[in-house]
DNA sequence: TTTTATCTACTAAATATTTAGTTTCTAACA
DNA sequence: TGTTAGAAACTAAATATTTAGTAGATAAAA
C-alpha cells in the first residue's frame, strides 16, 4: 500500500467521513482559508492514482468514495510505526498511554472491561 | 514542537539508540547504499535548527545527541493521529489493535496484568 | 441550436524535502 | 611552520509535494 502526503490524508479523512462525495461537498466542509476547486480535484485525481479512491460519473460529474477503508489504512499506517516506536510490542504502546494520560489501575481495569466487551462482540466478524 | 520529515526522523532514529553519536557511527550502522557523508550531516544540521539535536565539539568534530527524547516525540505525533483515527478514545486504539492481532479476552487479560504492574511501578516517577 | 455554468484533465509554477558537491576551517603531523 | 586529512558549513541541484490556472467537454438553460 501506498504511503499518503499530509495534503492528500487530509482529503482522504473527508471521503471516509463523508463516503460519498463531490469535490464541492468537501471544499464546503473545509475550514477557511478553503483551498482552490482545483486544488483539491487534482489531489483526489492523485488518490484515484494511488488506488485509494473510485468514482461513480454522473453526467460530467464525479461522485468520489474510498477504496481503501480507514481501518486498512491504519493498520498498514500503525504497522511501521508500532515498529519504530514500541519495537512492535502491544503491551508496550498500551503502557506508554496508560502512562500518558495518567490512567489508575482502576481505570485502566474500566477501560479493559469495555475493550474485553467489544473483542467478544467482534469475535464473529474478526 | 516541530514535524520531523521522513528522511529527518530516519537519522533521529539513530540518535535515540545509540544517544550519543558522530556521523560516522550513523553512516557505519546504516544499511546499503549508504548515504553521502554530506546528506547525514546536513539532516543533522537541520536537526539541529529544529531543536531536537545538540552537540559537544571535540575539537572539529561534533558529538551529537538527541535533546527531544523519543518519548516526548511519541507522545506528540501520537496526539496528532490518536484524534485523526481514533477520535481521541484510548479505548477504540486499544480494542483496535486487540482485534488486529487477534487477541483473545485471555491474551488481553494476561497483558493487561503486565501494564497494571507496570502503572503501579511507575506511578512514583511518572 | 447557442449560450452558460461547471466539471475534470492537463499543465505548470511555487514550495518543501532530499541529496551531495565544494569550500573553509582546524587539528595533527612532518 | 607548511602540509595533509577530515570535519562542519555553505551552496546548489535533484526530486517530491502542493497549489492552482487554463483548456476542453458536457449538461442544462435559453
Amino acid at each position: 500500500m501506498k504511503e499518503l502526503t499530509k495534503a492528500e490524508e487530509e482529503i482522504m479523512q473527508y471521503l471516509w467521513e463523508m463516503e460519498q462525495v463531490f469535490v464541492k461537498d468537501i471544499i464546503a466542509r473545509m475550514p477557511s482559508p478553503k483551498p482552490a476547486y482545483t486544488t483539491v480535484s487534482t489531489i483526489i485525481r492523485i488518490l484515484e492514482k494511488k488506488g485509494f479512491v473510485g468514482h461513480k460519473a454522473y453526467g460530467k460529474t464525479h461522485e468520489y468514495y474510498p477504496l481503501i477503508s480507514k481501518k486498512e489504512y491504519t493498520r498498514n499506517f500503525m504497522k511501521r510505526f508500532m515498529n519504530n516506536y514500541f519495537s512492535n510490542s502491544f503491551k508496550e504502546m498500551v503502557s506508554f498511554f496508560a502512562k500518558e494520560d495518567k490512567l489508575s489501575v482502576s481505570d485502566l481495569d474500566e477501560l479493559m472491561k469495555e475493550v474485553r466487551k467489544e473483542i467478544e462482540e467482534g469475535s464473529h466478524d474478526g
